[in-house]
RNA sequence: GCGCGUGUGGCGAAAUUGGUAGACGCGCCAGACUUAGGAUCUGGUGUUUUGCGACGUGUAGGUUCGAGUCCUAUCACGCGCACCA
């Protein structure tokens, strides 16, 4: 009988779907595990080879985990919202939900075919509002939270608003955008609107006025993460720096925690350090300087307090408002004409161009310390954004002050003993203190002449604390995240506005559905396509969306005209699979209980600053509202790597339409072209698929290395312009999908990029046959018998569950797959018929390759299927050895083997070694110094 | 510039705490069965040497009886952050 996997698979794919076999629900008497994939977003392009990478690892795993007794949580579901579905909704006019709806149903179709075992029951979409109701939801349980410095978490508004009625500001350590100082008499005696625009400070989403990332071209802003090289990053169209009135999550007020989970989660290092890049934490003083002849005080960041002394300027960035207020009369033309140019450029030319800019303000700061008169310049290498906007500049010990001070010829003065600054600046952390201070303030308090930096830093920020000249602090570089897109496709804002302040609208009346719109661009006056929408005001006597027409009426007010950007519903969508039709939670506390966090997450490392940040804060924040149980939402990450392209080339004698094979090629004056991987077979063209392929190739000709045209290849992204995409369902419908999935994995580490190669794929599908084969004799009969396994078989058997049960928790499946070919050649090579042995390899391998599996389990004559299997348990006593061949050297050279009873003592083992006539001959008469014995391994005679 | 990671046959890759480097697969070579084979099966396959052997994990050192693995330096490639004070 042969392996008809198309058929094998159809079969089983429907059964698993009639009978439910991957539903599951909440068991208290089962131990849960919730596996986890990125959810994708349905492109219109459907999968590559590429995608079901992560798909299938985590499947096996998820089938590994069920057979050793876990209910299992492994859901699937569609990032559905987002850009490219609008862009194509502008150009064809199709409306963006059935776009979406149809790439899903291509997608869907394409992962059928691949034998996951989702739980399709618990599929969900961003886009349906029985989803985006809790991602709304949850916007407004942000609104109204604040962050509590002390308590270390976000707590009620209400209880902020409490505090300021009762005693004002004064004890309120939250985590706001600006410092705000208010007495209870000042907040009661505020009207509605002031008070509400003042709580803006405080709320985790907030309406903040800041410069945004604004893309032209998609008209819209971005998120940082969403900028690459000052181009977005859907589309690479240039990006500016605006300002622009925004929804913004407080993202910040979450950076210690953020990064202090760090530590308690299983990640690679690799992305816990790009994360801890991110956040960029950096641990510092706050400096206060005056103004010469001037009561003006303001505030400086350093790192590097112990070089107090070696300040010879100052520097503020071009936004800073204390610009306008230093500059002199005498400066203000000279400053007003570097702020247009610098306004003038764009962040993607001031990160090109890093010539050294800048102008002299006029005016001296006082170095707090010394006294010392320091004039202050503006300059762009300053950000407003990060710290206070201002810099002591010290050029002996940091390149870019360094650089400025060269340029304007100011002194540069080193504080580190030895140290040479006559061609760059010293930066590192590391040497003794000098000149610190220099002879002419040697009278002052601080002296640091002697102390290592460290110590130096230290002394410093305890000076500067005791005498109220600054105070320590700690910054991160982690900004707050824009949460308003000028776009169609999103979660609108669950948000009105009575006289300009928002309000959110009733919890009971979610979702507040996404409004049909005429036109999927900006309205005339530039408002976002929602302001197209016509039945978009809210009637807050009647609590419904009623008609635009109607906002003069007193209590219906314009909603929202943003959407929430595409984090919005991937921030917590794995919450939502543990209880995903509930329509009064968004998530059951039973469920929540029960399912926990996810266990092991697989996905791609390109999220690493966007998704699993956001989604890190926004599970923070439901834990802190006591909606997740769990503060931190993925336990274990892997990141799968990316499958690269294999692109062929074919070479066109120059002027010709002939063609010559790859070694040949060098002979010849040839062009290089792209040809369709799919009409290439392990490098050798199929030459009439060749000329069926384009009209102008139906008359190439051909010249052949030994009767073949062998193509060259390269490494490349897979892409249509390469002719390189491979689909999976190709694959399937040549191979079967067991072997795509069993080939993925024999690929390499998971974790790996690697282009993809079909060269290897026959190995893995030889296997599956020759295991199928193994089952039957000449005739089709069915061959297995009950005899008992020899102890050799067992002993095969044994080396593959022990394998195969320590590997697969290590994700090293390629080593897995080899022990399943080395495991079925022994059997081969033992000629094993033994239906019990084959009951168990088959167990084993069903996470790789269920199909098969089930059908060759079915043929052992089982009624249940193949998932329901128990997994083997492997016993020690069948890999034991008899006698143990140990190798013979002599100081780590010339071996020889001998061998002992595998319960031999070292002494037995020595004495034996040292009687022995060939080593007598290698020892020759010289004196021994040592015997070292590993123990199953070596004998090392030290001579 | 700073941080992280990776370098092993013709190719994808294995290698427990330092313990016979190259498992397994592809490719290649030879043989068997074949009218035929891009089918199947068997054997071989790091380099060098007729052979014994010698040499081999980017390069150069070091520690060790013994190093792909540990240490130092260096080169190459990949990734992340990047006027973050």
């Amino acid at each position: 009988m042969a392996y008809n996997f198309n058929e094998i698979e159809q079969k089983w794919q429907r059964i698993w779907k009639e009978n439910k076999t991957y539903h599951v629900t909440e068991d208290d008497s089962k131990e849960k595990y919730y596996v986890l994939n990125m959810f994708p977003y349905p492109s219109g392009a459907g999968l590559h080879v590429g995608h079901p990478l992560g798909y299938i690892a985590s499947d096996i795993f998820a089938r590994f985990k069920r057979l050793n007794g876990y209910n299992v949580l492994n859901p699937m579901g569609y990032d559905a919202y987002g850009l490219p579905a609008e862009q194509y909704a502008i150009q064809t006019g199709q409306h963006p939900a059935i776009t979406t709806e149809q790439n899903i149903n291509r997608y869907r179709e394409q992962l059928d075919k691949i034998g996951f075992c989702f739980d399709w029951d618990r599929e969900i979409r961003t886009c349906d509002a029985n989803y985006y109701h809790w991602t709304q939801w949850t916007f407004i349980q942000m609104f109204n939270s604040y962050y509590d410095n002390d308590k270390k978490c976000s707590r009620p508004i209400s209880e902020l608003i409490e505090k300021l009625s009762n005693e004002g500001s004064k004890n309120i350590n939250a985590a706001c955008t600006k410092e705000i100082d208010v007495t209870a008499e000042e907040w009661n005696s505020l009207s509605e609107v002031a008070k509400q625009e003042l709580l803006m400070n405080w709320r985790i989403a907030f309406l903040n006025e800041t410069m945004v990332n604004w893309c032209p071209e998609l008209g819209t802003v971005l998120a940082n993460d969403e900028v690459v090289d000052g181009v977005s990053e859907r589309g690479g169209f240039p990006v500016i720096q605006k300002k622009m009135k925004q929804w913004c999550l407080r993202v910040s007020a979450y950076a210690q925690r953020l990064l202090d989970g760090l530590d308690r989660i299983d990640w690679t290092d690799s992305l816990k350090e790009t994360q801890r890049n991110w956040i960029g934490r950096s641990e510092g003083a706050e400096m206060q300087f005056r103004i010469k002849d001037s009561d003006i005080e303001f505030t400086i960041f350093t790192t590097r307090a112990d070089t107090i002394f070696g300040v010879t300027f100052m520097v503020l960035a071009p936004e800073s408002e204390l610009v306008a207020r230093l500059t002199t009369t005498e400066q203000k033309n000279a400053v007003e004409e570097y702020l247009d140019r610098t306004k003038k450029r764009t962040e993607r030319e001031r990160m090109i161009d890093r010539n050294v800019t800048g102008v002299f303000t006029g005016s001296y700061a006082i170095n707090p310390i010394t006294g010392e008169e320091i004039p202050v310049w503006v300059s762009d290498y300053v950000l407003s954004g990060y710290g206070t906007g201002a810099i002591m500049a010290v050029p002996a010990h940091d390149s870019r002050d360094y650089a400025f001070a060269k340029h304007f010829g100011i002194e540069i003065r080193p504080l580190i003993e030895g140290c040479d600054v006559s061609e760059e600046s010293f930066d590192a952390k590391e040497g003794i203190m000098t000149n610190s201070p220099v002879a002419k303030f040697a009278d002052c308090k601080l002296n640091l002449n002697g102390l290592t930096v460290k110590d130096a830093i230290a002394k410093t920020k305890s000076y500067i604390s005791e005498n109220k000249l600054g105070r320590v602090k700690v910054n991160f570089r982690l900004r707050d995240a824009i949460f308003s897109r000028q776009r169609y496709w999103g979660e609108p804002f669950p948000i009105y506005y009575k006289d300009g302040v928002p309000y959110p609208i009733p919890e009971e009346c979610l979702p507040l559905q996404l409004p049909e719109v005429e036109k999927f661009l900006p309205t005339e006056t530039g408002e976002p396509p929602l302001g197209h929408a016509k039945m978009w005001a809210w009637d807050e006597q009647n609590k419904c969306i009623v008609s635009k027409d109607t906002v003069d009426n007193k209590s219906i007010f314009p909603l929202e005209l943003n959407t929430m950007p595409g984090f919005a519903g991937s921030s917590a969508y794995y919450l939502r699979y543990m209880d995903p039709k509930n329509d009064k939670a968004l998530v059951s506390t039973e469920a929540d209980n029960y399912w926990q966090n996810v266990d092991l997450y697989v996905g791609g490392t390109e999220h690493a600053t966007g998704h699993l940040i956001y989604s890190r804060f926004w599970n923070m924040f439901l834990h802190d509202i006591g909606v997740s149980v769990k503060e931190e939402p993925f336990q274990k990450l892997v990141n799968q790597g990316m499958i690269q392209g294999r692109s062929n080339f074919v070479y066109r004698i120059k002027d010709t339409n002939t063609f010559v094979s790859l070694n040949l090629s060098k002979n010849y004056d040839v062009t290089p072209l792209h040809v369709d991987v799919n009409i290439v077979s392990n490098d050798i063209l199929d030459i009439d698929a060749f000329r069926a392929w384009r009209p102008e190739y139906a008359n190439a000709e051909f010249i052949l290395e030994n009767d073949k045209y062998i193509c060259g290849w390269a490494v490349e992204k897979m892409s249509k312009s390469m002719f390189n995409v491979v689909n999976p369902d190709t694959i399937v419908e040549k191979y079967g999908a067991d072997t795509l999935r069993l080939y993925e994995m024999f690929l390499g580490p998971v974790e790996q990029s690697k282009p993809w190669d079909t060269n290897g794929i026959d190995g893995c599908h030889r296997f599956l046959r020759k295991l199928w084969g193994m089952f039957f004799d000449k005739n089709d009969n069915y061959i297995l018998t009950d005899e008992e396994p020899t102890k050799e078989e067992l002993k095969s058997l044994h080396k593959l569950i022990k394998k195969t049960t320590e590997d697969i928790p290590a994700f090293s499946y390629n080593t897995t797959v080899s022990a399943f070919m080395i495991c079925l050649n022994e059997l081969t090579a033992l000629k094993c018929n033994k239906k019990s042995i084959f009951e168990q390899v088959v167990v084993t391998l069903s996470p790789f390759a269920p199909h098969i599996c089930e059908e060759l389990w079915e043929i052992m004559g089982h009624n249940t299927t193949i998932c329901d299997a128990e997994w083997p348990l492997f016993n020690e006593e069948y890999l034991k050895e008899d006698t143990i061949k140990y190798t013979i050297s002599f100081n780590g050279k010339a071996r020889f083997n001998l061998e002992f009873a595998a319960d031999a003592t070292n002494a037995e083992i020595e004495s034996t070694v040292l009687a022995d006539e060939n080593s007598q001959k290698y020892i020759d008469g010289k004196p021994i110094k040592k015997v070292i014995i590993v123990p199953k391994k070596i004998v090392n005679v030290v001579i």
